[in-house]
DNA sequence: AATGAATGAGGGTTCATTCAT
DNA sequence: AATGAATGAACCCTCATTCAT
């Protein structure tokens, strides 16, 4: 299993399922992968799979809104931490989405590549809640622009660049490599504060650049 | 045609195919999009296909490498004429880049999307391809710390969010809303400064914050 | 469940099912209908099924031989009951049938109709008992003509024509209806007399034109 | 192949096609018999299949309303051809009914039997049309009584009686067998007269009984 | 007596691709 | 240059059936 993150566990089957089927919607995409394969991969025969799931659709829903739902309580739960202070709280935000999602990279990677392979209702479903995330960021950023703590001319542009960032560096982060998850996050969450041009106090100093490191490009 | 932007046109069969396959894929993505898709909505049969390309793949890896072979060009265009300073330079490359992608969306979005599609031949051949225009953003971000203008710390990470961050533009952006895609652009390229921490001069002024305007969230 | 008529009932489970696989039966058809289909309108399991029966075809085989069991022998206690008249009999023999397929309509139809969904050795086992219950009609039909009470010069025709008719009223009665299941058979009993060119004497007296009424299609 | 009927031939691949799937819905049922039987009857893939039909329900569809559409017009010319006198048009709609329904026993079977097969929606306009076929026996014998030549009480009971031992005279009569179709189609024309209790004038004499036949029984 | 899990076979259907015309 | 016919493989999914519990 490529996937280490958490997972939904009901029963013994159906976990072993979804996560095979995450293993290979990460791999080969929705349509790309067949139940064959999920069946294959969970060491089940495919019949099986529609013990547990009606349709392979419905493996897709419940992968997608696993993840973003915890994806939703995990980063309310870090700005709450936080607490009052934009600053701290975009700062915050950024470093658990950059957390979460490299806490289960191919949860992330199909969360932000298969919307387009939900159903219609599905899809509706799901648009909402993944807004609501952006809303978490958005409001902190604005939050930071009316009290002149952050000052980039485009709260909206700026915070939705600050969610797309956090959330691609699954695309390249790799468990095992030169850098830990903690230490990336923390450096996007000072990033965050620079894109929105953050007026910094001492409460939030910036380190000095440490002559940089290598990131592995991924493949795809 | 959803799909307005620079294309291929050697044969008119072709480029109707072409235009046909991207808005296709867009839609629908590689895998789920059928040969029989692609020439219906190109006004030929299936068979018709097979004149001008060897197989599905042959659709994809064309679509891929033309878009990212004339954003390496577009985007070193734009980069040589800013000239020497890795403030220009950068600017330069964050503008181009949100131009060119928002210049075709589904193009912007199948490249960006559909990596994994490509068969391991394709894969090898694309890969080092993107890593080069990256490495256009790279050479501007290292400069531009070398010369004390960029003060982040992490030269690479940040190199790699403005690469990210104007790529997914492409996401939400659609023509006829309320902002062009020159201002949209402009905006980016001025993110992309206070992401590197440019220190700011007389030659690149920031504007006032204008009170913040509407974008729409996209649906996928 | 749509059937009211008579039904095994030596366990109560397996009364159940097999009502429940009439049911299934009459509506979608044997092959339409799917084991778990059966279990569910029985309010049990799938596997539960097997505990009373071997296979789906044993479900089938004993509907439609208790069924049709049942039918020959009501059709000779009516014969019995008529005496030795072949006026008498003829009639009893249709006016019986018509009761005796509108008391259980969904079993009336399943009988009709999935000869051939029986297997091979069942079907050889089933069609010789469809044929002694055909004779009961052939043999009052053959006595008539023989004894001059019949003028029809077809009676084996006639006969197999009475038994059709008679059977398929089951195709658009139903309960409820403007007519009563025992004036139809009474009707159905003069019309077989009818067809075979009875010579009415005083004891079986036709009665005249009413008026007509209305019997509402059946839509299969 | 069983079917030795009209039938419908646009397309060489066309016609082979419905009568393959005439011969396995005949055969096997509609719900009993696969596309690939029905492919492999054909000499053909099933995909060849699909290039013909869009679906399965497709094929029902078509064999059942070509030879209801051509049961009607059969019909109504005959019954046209016998001018005005009751006696005459339903010794004639009787008539040219067994007739029809020999000559293609096959898709008689399945029109009588797989209404239930069809999809809502082609039920739904199936039925009128099969109903429209009621209707022309049904005027005969309304007329019939009206003009006093008739003397059954129950006309719309009788009417459909006969349209039901007509129909199912294809059940049992096979080419070949010691009857001509147009001897049975005789008897059955003077059988549904006696039916109706037609008053019989010298334009249409009742033979006398010639000592009766074999007629084998069939197996489903 | 009854269940949940599992399976192998097969269901209707789609697909990328080929080829004669 | 383009088509219609055809195919073999594969797809998602359902089925009758088995079996440990």
């Amino acid at each position: 299993m490529t996937s280490t993150g958490p997972r939904t566990s009901s029963r013994p089957g159906k976990s072993a399922i979804i996560a095979a089927a995450l293993q290979c919607f990460h791999e080969r995409g929705y349509e790309g992968s067949s139940i064959r394969d999920v069946a294959q991969v969970a060491g089940v025969t495919g019949a099986a799979v529609y013990h547990y799931y009606d349709s392979k659709q419905d493996l897709l829903m419940e992968i997608m809104e696993d993840f973003l739902a915890k994806s939703i309580t995990a980063t309310k739960n870090a700005v709450a931490r936080a607490g009052s202070d934009p600053v701290a709280r975009l700062f915050a935000a950024a470093q658990s989405h950059v957390l979460w999602n490299t806490s289960d990279i191919a949860a992330s990677f199909v969360v932000n590549s298969e919307i387009r392979s939900l159903s219609p209702e599905n899809r509706a479903k799901h648009i909402p809640k993944r807004d609501e995330l952006q809303r978490i960021f958005d409001s902190a950023v604005e939050d930071g622009c009316r009290e002149g703590l952050f000052e980039t001319p485009w709260p909206l542009e700026a915070s939705r660049a600050v969610t797309v960032m956090c959330t691609f560096v699954a695309r390249w982060y790799r468990p095992g490599g030169p850098l830990s998850a903690e230490e990336i996050s923390w450096r996007y969450g000072h990033m965050a504060l620079s894109l929105v041009r953050a007026v910094r106090g001492p409460h939030m100093e910036l380190p000095a650049y440490d002559g940089g490191m290598t990131i592995e490009p991924t493949s795809f």
